[in-house]
DNA sequence: GTAGGGTTAG
């Protein structure tokens, strides 16, 4: 073994020239040496030495291989021969975790007694994509009391740690000491990753001004934001970003694409999908899987259901999401039953569904009350152990409750070892469909004992209880617990169940005066003020709403078909004439009624007017 | 030798 070892006097030293000093003094030929064999950090040569050569190339085979096995012979080997392999211990630790041996990158990483920057990063890299967060973030604490300053390489990593674990004073204090070590402004990547954690905590505020400082922004960076918008409901101004972008001359690549697409859609911003639908194509994005899946959910959001087919019939390979995407369009758009044939056609080209996707079919279902279909899916659920999932059970809570068999609702309820505030409302929702209502009141009086808040949703679901089992006082009691407490305000969804059971009990004065107090009412609070009418012949308030509803220019066919049958219901003929005479006027046109049910496992549309197959 | 952003669901 050869080992020659520089450390003072030749520090100022060029490493070329030395490579070729040591080449000269051992005779090697000018390919036998590389300098990776070399102690060198920093520009400083500290030694070279002859077996490392063979070691690291080997090394770097293993990487190659993603094979740890040998790489852990080669550090049996290095160590067993007396070599000092920890002055190797970086390139031991890369090829370690490029074969995905983290703990054993961790072992050397311990037993080393300097550690380079890139060390330290590469191991807290790898924790965090592995989702050890608390081990990436045990190891940045340690960073400055070893006297390793973190760098923008560290940042640009580690504040997803703060993400992940839900630390957001953690996050703003390595912001600041960011801006302490000057490294704010300056580097991009890290400009993306407090971007991305900003928004991801909802401060889209601290997000914006994050970007507004980043000198040299790109692409990556805009979409963080982008996508920070989007998922905090901003859709609007995550196209003003957008636009942003382009202005400062940057180009889009399919990430921004998929995200503003996403954008579009919420907003159900047909003609801007359709622009960047064309963008798409104009940069070459149009056969990306990811972002066709973001265009088909554009035009299935913006109500487009055949477009949005069109684009699933030009996927060559779709993935879980994009079937998922394309079934979940097709429910949102009323077409369950073509969901459930695309669900069928999914399995058949042996794409397994996760728990985005039974949720999913679930709806669809719950929305045909197809009930054996829901059991096997059930079933299905069990075999793959995807009943556990959160969003599984509450979509499985609305089918049984939607298909009236809240009993094996319950089953599902009972067996939930911590029940989340979704689930619970879900099944107060399945009481309430079933008449339940003390059930649904009792179950909503619960919540806290979970250490739960009821939310928006919540509210909704019992006080629908109330009006379906005709429950006033309890009702009463909650909507004024809703008006009295800090959670939530009464929104326009509770007023409508409020004025549907006050209208439902007859109190029709008190309905119409709750609406009063909302300040824009829309055209659901006044029907379901007009129905209340109709079960109680009140042609006094019809007029009024009536007068309202058409001075607002809110008037829709369903309203006018109920105001002319309230009107024909209590012998007011003139009255109902002229509505009908205003419905031909709007050109509008009543269709027949239809009912569906399952009986025996075949289901039937019962269609007003037509002679019923059932006998 | 180490770093940042996208697709589906209640």
């Amino acid at each position: 073994m050869l080992r020659i070892f520089y450390s003072e006097g030749i520090l100022s030293c060029k490493s070329a020239n030395l490579v070729k000093i040591y080449k000269s003094f051992c005779g090697f030929s000018h390919n036998s040496w590389t300098q990776n064999s070399m102690f060198v950090d920093r520009g400083q040569i500290l030694g070279v030495d002859y077996d490392a050569t063979d070691y690291i190339s080997r090394l770097r085979e293993c990487t190659f291989k993603k094979s740890i096995g040998e790489v852990k012979r080669i550090h049996y080997e290095m160590k067993s021969s007396g070599f000092d392999y920890l002055s190797f211990g970086n390139k031991l630790i890369d090829a370690y975790l490029k074969c995905g041996g983290i703990d054993e990158a961790r072992n050397v990483f311990d037993e080393m007694p300097r550690r380079h920057i890139v060390t330290w990063n590469s191991l807290i890299s790898a924790y965090i994509h592995s989702h050890r967060n608390e081990e990436a973030l045990e190891l940045y604490q340690k960073m400055l009391p070893e006297g390793v300053i973190p760098d923008e390489f560290t940042f640009s990593s580690v504040l997803k740690v703060f993400l992940n674990m839900g630390l957001p004073h953690e996050g703003r204090k390595a912001h600041g000491r960011l801006i302490c070590l000057g490294l704010e402004v300056k580097n991009v990547f890290v400009g993306s990753a407090l971007v991305n954690m900003y928004s991801s905590f909802g401060n889209l505020k601290n997000a914006r001004l994050v970007l507004d400082q980043i000198v040299q922004k790109d692409v990556v960076l805009f979409t963080s934001l982008i996508v920070g918008c989007t998922q905090n409901g901003e859709d609007s101004e995550a196209l003003e970003v957008f636009v942003n972008m382009i202005n400062e001359g940057i180009k889009a690549n399919e990430f921004t694409v998929a995200s503003v697409l996403i954008a579009s859609g919420n907003l159900a911003a047909l003609c801007t999908g359709k622009v960047i639908h064309g963008m798409m194509i104009k940069f070459g994005f149009e056969s990306v899987v990811a972002s066709q899946t973001s265009l088909l959910t554009m035009y299935s959001k913006c109500g487009m259901a055949d477009d949005s087919m069109k684009v699933f019939s030009q996927v060559v390979n779709p993935n879980l999401v994009t079937w998922t995407a394309v079934i979940a369009g097709l429910v949102q758009n009323s077409r369950e039953a073509h969901a459930l044939e695309m669900f069928c056609r999914m399995i058949r080209s042996s794409v397994n569904p996760n728990a985005f996707t039974i949720s999913t079919v679930l709806r669809a279902c719950s929305g045909l009350t197809a009930l054996q279909e829901g059991n096997q899916i059930h079933a299905h659920t069990i075999k793959t152990g995807l009943d556990v999932s959160r969003f599984v059970v509450s979509a499985l809570l609305d089918f049984y409750g939607k298909c009236g068999t809240i009993e094996m609702a319950k089953c599902i309820f009972d067996s939930l070892n911590e029940p989340d505030i979704v689930s619970i409302n879900s099944m107060i929702y399945g009481y309430a469909q079933n008449g339940l209502g003390h059930e649904a009141i009792g179950l909503f009086d619960q919540i806290t004992d979970w250490g739960l808040q009821p939310n928006e949703t919540s509210f909704v679901c019992v006080l629908s209880a109330c009006t379906n089992c005709g429950l006033l006082e309890e009702g009463k009691r909650i909507f004024s617990f809703l008006c009295s407490n800090s959670i939530c305000g009464p929104t326009r969804d509770h007023y409508a169940c409020m004025i549907d059971l006050l209208g439902r009990a007859g109190r029709l004065k008190e309905a119409e005066h709750l609406i009063t107090q909302v300040k824009q009412p829309d055209l659901v609070l006044w029907r379901t003020l007009l129905s209340a009418c109709k079960i109680h012949g009140d042609v006094e308030i019809t007029k009024r709403a009536e007068k309202v509803v058409r001075e607002n220019e809110l008037v829709d066919e369903g309203t006018c078909v109920l105001i002319s049958n309230i009107y024909a219901s209590t012998g007011n003929w003139h009255e109902a004439d002229k509505m009908k005479a205003l419905m031909r006027q709007m050109k509008f046109k009543k269709g027949p009624g239809l009912s569906r049910v399952e009986v025996k496992w075949e289901k039937h549309n019962l269609v007003a007017g037509q002679e019923s197959c059932l006998r």
